[in-house]
DNA sequence: TGTTGTTAGTTTAGAAAGAAAACTAAGACT
DNA sequence: AGTCTTAGTTTTCTTTCTAAACTAACAACA
């Protein structure tokens, strides 16, 4: 892993100062949509000259439309600022187990096109190409005609460093330390700014915090049920961090062990989560080929007792991974997505109630912390990658554009 | 809780950027001491002039002082550039089971004095009359007379709101909803700036990165073992971070679960790892009275077969804890603290072995994450807590002194 | 309908910070 | 001693933000 040592501490120059401020600004406005200029001028504590002189300049560059007036309270009403949801797109990609799904959306994180494609596990070099070729459909789409692209995430089933950025293993894929940018950058010429790969839990975790606005949750954890467990967290910080480790293994809740004699995992050791509570664990439980699909052959035996029973056992060990890491990283909003999701309440019931009966046992009566089940989970990692481009062009050090 | 919503991004004016600037300059000298005008200048890309003017109003303000010269290489030789300790003071102290420890210490984190007062658990009124008590001995003793004292942190034995500030819970003190600083703080009459409280485990954790100069780990997770078991965890941001989560719980790991059926736990869950790892857990297996002291009797009884095996099961335990928190937090070093370190490699060497034989089973061969074992973990967390006070003072929104 | 009060946003003048470049200081090498 | 090189300071200039005056737009009310 590259990153090892502590980042040297902050310092700027003017410009540096300039930049801050209009991120802020437009962060400000991307949370809080239909502030006023005098708004932020109040909340940011900078005069509204300052304010004005970067607004005008974020309108120009086509991130920001004005809206409609303010109801006035005695005095000239103020204009509202909107993300300007015409001008700029970000390309979102996940390279799956299942396929490869493609997503272009607005500076607001609204889907504009889309695509699932179903292809089975190929090479690093064959999927690069596939997914390049679908790219580039994507982006000649007649919707995606008058905007400019700001870059193009890319959300991959495994841990990422996302420095180098390589991606250091995918057992799914059976793919082992693969820059995967490196193999698909020269296939799509047009120029984009930013090209960022990440691992698909996190993608997904920070898309669904950053995308939220008016009361933003402190921190998201994202659990992603597939064929292995992943997760993802982003922390209270601003802007939004991913939380990542020194090897690029935080998350990695799959393979943190509740069976210490238990059966052997992938990974080589015994009682990992993922033999007991993932797509691979409840196949193996029930005897279902790889090649017929999970929910499909499940949802056909729905009635059957073994299945109730395998489901709800694996339910119960989820929601014992939940409140270990409710007990570890303590978010604000946990959020269940990945394909495990369309199994419905058998399996997500007894770890919703197994959640609910302990999260404030240290703590007693105070706020919950909010378990939501996504409905449709299909585009949301390639979603979060299209965030993180976002993101890494809003606080990153070049300037806006 | 009272941070429950994401913090707005940070805005400043000329007189932060400065603000800014010199504390990197300072927090660059903190972490490289030795480093001259010039090495800042390139390092920080920031101007000579810049640099040399914070820097004189830093030595000025007796931050820093000037050491020897360096060895020429062809031209004018720069000057060595370190902390002052001489000028100022941190206070730490933290509450425990087993007593009160108090440190005085440096900029640089070297104790300068320090107490360590056994006394029985008391009410949250006369525990703070007990510590005020000894912080005023402790500052009028020789050694502190010259300096300023920047602040005081108090590390507690519980979850800690630090935004409250309040102490959730301690349990083995049975105190609940605790406002310490606001009993404490009446006490001790001389205006400190600074007063501070947080968990002992994150203390100690953040102490324990902090202090630390050279090749700094980019994120540390300290874990302390006692009647419970604690943990905390320092992020890779600059300036580092320590991970709370919405409630505070984060590194609540004594209470994450390993066992589903297992012996039911203080705080009413079935399983936790302190049922299986924690002096608590130790004392009732092998049937050791709660007046007596557990290092005491252990090592009385080291040979017994009983003692043997209830320590060998504790220690695996502690090592799937470790993993665990591996595959959730990912820390560059994992620091492992508290009295029980006292128990030796009877207790230790199960949980090392386990740890090292599985912490790469994902990655292969790469990098390995250190376990550390402290040999006195006495007055870790005070002085993690005095680090805190260093931190507030550098990052924080007010001008250096 | 005009006057007054209030708030939004812009313009202008000024202060403060860092950058750039010239300058002084101090050592190594010839 | 003279030259080269690097460290650190001083001076001048540019850039950014602030402060305050100004214009714009609406409500309330006579």
């Amino acid at each position: 892993m590259s990153i090892v040592y502590l980042p040297p501490h902050r310092t700027g120059d003017l410009h540096y100062l300039k930049r801050l401020n209009r991120s802020a600004i437009l962060e400000m406005i991307r949370q809080t949509p239909g502030l006023t200029r005098a708004d932020i001028a109040t909340q940011a504590q900078l005069t509204k000259a300052t304010v004005g002189n970067s607004v005008q300049t974020l309108l120009g560059q086509g991130w920001l439309s004005e809206g409609e007036l303010h109801k006035s309270s005695g005095g000239r009403p103020g204009r509202a600022l909107h993300l300007n949801d015409e001008h700029f797109a970000l390309l979102g990609a996940e390279v799956g187990v299942h396929g490869l799904r493609l997503v272009a959306c607005t500076l607001s994180g609204n889907i504009i096109e889309s695509h699932h494609e179903q292809v089975l596990p190929a090479s690093p070099e064959a999927t690069a190409h596939t997914l390049a070729q679908l790219l580039k459909e994507l982006k000649a789409r007649p919707s995606m005609a008058d905007r400019h692209c700001l870059g193009i995430g890319i959300a991959l089933p495994g841990p990422v460093d996302p420095a180098a950025p390589v991606l250091r293993l995918a057992p799914n894929l059976n793919w082992q330390d693969v820059r995967f940018l490196d193999l698909i950058r020269p296939l799509v010429p047009e120029a984009t700014s930013i090209w960022l790969m990440d691992n698909e839990a996190k993608s997904a975790a920070f898309g669904e915090l950053y995308f939220r606005t008016g009361n933003i949750p402190h921190s998201l954890a994202y659990v992603s049920l597939g064929t292995g467990i992943g997760g993802g967290m982003v922390t209270d910080q601003s802007p939004p961090q991913l939380s990542r480790g020194a090897q690029g293994l935080a998350g990695e809740i799959g393979h943190t062990v509740l069976q210490p004699n238990g059966q052997y995992c992938h990974c080589g050791n015994r009682g990992c989560a993922e033999t007991l509570a993932s797509g691979w664990a409840i196949r193996a439980a029930l005897g279902i080929a790889e090649d017929i699909n999970l929910v499909d052959a499940i949802s056909a035996r729905q009635h059957d007792e073994d299945v109730q029973y395998v489901l709800r056992r694996a339910g119960e060990t989820l929601g014992i991974l939940l409140l270990n890491l409710h007990h570890t990283q303590n978010a604000a909003e946990i959020v269940l997505g990945g394909s495990l999701v369309q199994l419905g309440p058998a399996f997500l019931a007894p770890a919703q109630r197994y959640f609910a009966a302990n999260q404030n046992r240290l703590l007693g009566n105070g706020q919950k912390v909010r378990l939501r089940i996504l409905d449709d989970a299909t585009f949301v990692a390639a979603r979060g990658a299209a965030a993180q481009v976002l993101a890494t062009v809003i606080h990153g050090s070049n300037d806006l554009v």
